[in-house]
DNA sequence: TAGTGGTCTAGACCACTTC
DNA sequence: AAGTGGTCTAGACCACTAG
């Protein structure tokens, strides 16, 4: 590994500077809170203009190996490895990863009158209606996960059957309210199987549930869905890496 | 909201080229999958270099709003909103955000031989010497979740008691290894309380918990750390927020 | 006041996709 | 061949921090 970038490699400048830098923090060469060179220093010594230093440095925040703080400097911190970046309500996606051959199936489709609780969560009256609806996700053939979704129910737009079993939740939404949500909130906790859960999933009453609840609002915060998913605690397990710069040397 | 950018306003050209584009998006006027203005184009009609054109597209990418590929164009894209960043082992300040009183205490530290278990998650050999601590991590003294560490024991370096208390798992291998993990895998499911557990969190044998665990790795994949966090259901739910940009008028 | 990062410009060349 | 995004340069001015 060099200290000099290459401009005959195929990795561009700004990133074998960060693969220099990275190499540089993590060897204990520039250690945990001290600053790092300036942006035009670096600039000097590598022979790269300022963007593409900063270009470099942008990345290495990125990843949570420095802090860049204006009038002070670029300091190095730990690496952000407690953060964890799930993806769910990509059920398919993710089984299809493991060789599992996925399916859903449609439980329950309701417009109704919503309970008080739901009426709270979605900020509808409780003379309105709410659409909600049930999908039991499988992987061949065995139970993993139940999901309830609720979302103001809209006259003019009905959905069809096959778009309920198949599609994300935001793009449903998308469909039936032509409202994009664009903001999330999504909690995470443990939760004993209740009777209903546990014959969907097919597991004892009481079974430790995986279970992620989902509010998807619009712009100026008007709550448009509110989702559940329970995963069967001993059948799925969500995954998160976080993973260095490619092809440091 | 103008259709213009305002260079005497605060907010910088490229933060309210975003907010246009935004506002378009989520309006209709611009729909999924079509095709944005190309980058000169955009430049042209806003009076903005190219480079901060790309600046402001960058933000919407990082947001999913918008999808650049190379040599085809900059799509519309639906915000991904199934992506979750929960942040953990960082007990203290999601407490303190609550307003409870944070508090750990270690249970346990052992230096002994290691089980076949752990030996193969560490990937050292039977004969080896690994660290394992417990902590008991509490709010407004009530139990909320048991960690249990396991690392490689290096001899040279004892660790304080204090630190193994209070600091995160990361920085305690820092210190005690030299080492930087900067790779880690997390997975998160929900598990019944065993004798332990149970015993520990106050609650009864097979209480469904919310069960994560993480792996440290060096920059060449080498584990480092393994850590196992069993958060007690009923009192604690890790949260996630995905946010739209702020000030769209 | 000097140095830092934050933003911006007006060019340039390249890799990739489409026609 | 034309158009797209990906990268890079060599300047510039500003806001913030520190001595």
């Amino acid at each position: 590994m060099s200290d000099t970038i290459d401009r005959n490699k195929f990795v561009p400048p700004y990133y074998q500077l960060a693969q220099i830098l990275e190499q540089k923090i993590l060897s204990g060469e520039l250690r945990l809170g001290e600053p790092l060179p300036s942006e035009t220093e670096l600039g000097k010594t590598y022979k790269l203009s300022r963007m593409t230093v900063r270009k470099c440095l942008n990345l290495l925040a990125e990843k949570g190996l420095v802090d860049a703080q204006q009038g002070r400097g670029t300091f190095i911190s730990r690496p952000a490895l407690d953060r964890a970046g799930f993806i769910v309500d990509e059920f398919h996606k993710e089984m299809s990863r493991r060789s599992l051959v996925p399916d859903a199936k449609l439980i329950a489709v309701n417009v109704s009158k919503p309970t008080s609780e739901i009426a709270e969560k979605l900020a509808v009256k409780q003379e309105d209606r709410v659409l909600s609806f049930s999908r039991l996700l499988l992987a061949d053939n065995t139970p993993i996960a139940v999901e309830r979704k609720y979302l103001r129910f809209n006259k003019g737009r009905p959905i069809l059957e096959n778009e309920l079993q198949y599609r994300a939740f935001s793009e449903i939404i998308l469909a039936h309210t032509e409202v994009l949500p664009v903001q999330s909130r999504m909690l995470m906790r443990a939760e004993a199987a209740d009777e209903t859960n546990a014959r969907y999933l097919q597991v004892p009453v009481g079974s430790p549930l995986l279970c992620l609840e989902q509010f998807l609002y619009t712009k100026v915060g008007e709550p448009v869905g509110w989702g559940l998913f329970y995963y069967c605690g001993d059948r799925f397990t969500l995954v998160s890496e976080v993973v260095p710069l490619k092809g440091v040397e």
